[in-house]
DNA sequence: TAGCGACCTAGCCAAATGGCTAGGTAGGGG
DNA sequence: CCCCTACCTAGCCATTTGGCTAGGTCGCTA
């Protein structure tokens, strides 16, 4: 409790113990009672505010200016949706720093939730106690976090030459879903309304970008990143 | 399905209090604090042993003879070993009612699960605080419980008309995993040791198994599963 | 001992896919 | 205005697939 640093933090806001005030995002009751007493009982934090969906965690930010917003990006059915979220609070609201706590752990939604504007990373699976409650300080004082695992996916990733993510396009992720479903390209075609040809299109740039040769691997990769 | 019976419950194990013993396995540090927290604290039950392995799971059933163990069956890369747990405990610690707690919904995987002695199946993302305590007890009573969701999935299922959800042997599992790479039948029989016929019969009785016609959709259902 | 389930193999054929080249439009931003 | 992106279409051809029938062995259990 012996930081104070960043003085462009709206102090008004702050309690006069300067403890950290955390805001939850998360679906699950189960993780916001878990990261609630673990930060409280274990780091002297206080989370001041939670969420479970997307459209309330910004106006959570707004009214409580949380010092740390953690959040699953994962609140509904679209994952994408979160990292928008992430882009927009960081673009809003620069003194709330962002650490998402994600289930699953893919390479491509890690740099995408960095690129964004999140200072940290962390996979619910992986992840101890203690280092919840370092992870949060680290992020506040502005150093970006990853957490087990976390760091040398990323490392990996960068280690192989390509940075093009560029993430699919929605048309793109409306084919793959309907693979997955197990339709053949002419049944794709008819139900999207457009030629066969079309829908190849889609699946070689899709192929591409996820770096996979097959459909059966697109949809397994897609469903990893959490894009289905 | 309502029944009332329960007085065939080990009543010499239960504490003078009668307070719930539960015990829950978990690799999710997060959840198991979470659990805890809820449990103890808005329904007067004791978490008196907490899992993060498969084979530690056994051990705290063992030794501290628990009323209820809520688990999550994917406490590490396979799922299976989770419903074979199941099984086990259910058979060899009758007196242990089993709370699945899932991160995803599978009709597959309840059916599975129910099937092998579990006593209450209920999704993180969907259960509500109060709904946890209440499920607990009824677990303990020897009801069925189906959480939110969960019901109404299997209902549907039953409901048409097949009732052969048969699980996938360990070989189509295996092809599963490679066509999931994106492997084709000629690289999976090459990486298996076997002739590729060998693959596509294993693909062909995994396609009637899971309900699938095209291997991307193998792929997704085995995901989605939580098989892979 | 017969039956069953898991496993393995072969061959056939229509259909689907992957990988490519080579075009087109419409909208947004520098 | 031009460039870039997302989107759409066409055709070609080798390879892969889906779906089928028809065999075989092994080990377990009724």
């Amino acid at each position: 409790m012996e930081k104070e640093s960043r003085s462009d933090v709206p102090l008004g806001r702050r309690s006069p113990m300067a403890s950290t005030r955390v805001m939850v995002a998360d679906r699950n009751v189960i993780t916001r009672v878990g990261l609630r007493s673990i930060l409280e009982r274990n780091s002297g934090m206080a989370v001041v505010a939670e969420a479970t969906t997307y459209e309330s965690v910004i106006d959570g930010v707004d009214e409580h200016g949380p010092d740390v917003l953690i959040i699953d990006l994962d609140l509904g059915d679209d994952t994408t949706r979160g990292l928008k979220l992430c882009e927009e609070i960081s673009e809003r609201y620069p003194a709330t720093r962002i650490l998402v706590l994600a289930n699953t752990l893919s390479e491509m939604i890690v740099v995408e939730a960095l690129r964004r504007g999140a200072n940290g990373y962390m996979c619910k699976d992986e992840v101890k106690a203690d280092e919840l409650g370092k992870g949060v300080k680290a992020v506040q004082e502005g150093e970006t976090v990853l957490g087990r695992g976390v760091g040398s996916l990323v490392a990996r990733g960068l280690g192989s030459t390509r940075g093009q993510h560029e993430h699919l396009t929605d048309r793109e992720l409306d084919v793959i879903r309907a693979v997955a479903k197990g339709l053949s390209n002419k049944q794709i075609a008819h139900e999207m309304f457009v030629s066969e040809s079309t829908v190849k299109f889609h699946l070689q740039n899709s192929s591409k970008k996820l770096n996979a040769h097959r459909r059966a691997e697109i949809v397994h990769r897609a469903t990893a990143a959490g894009l289905l």
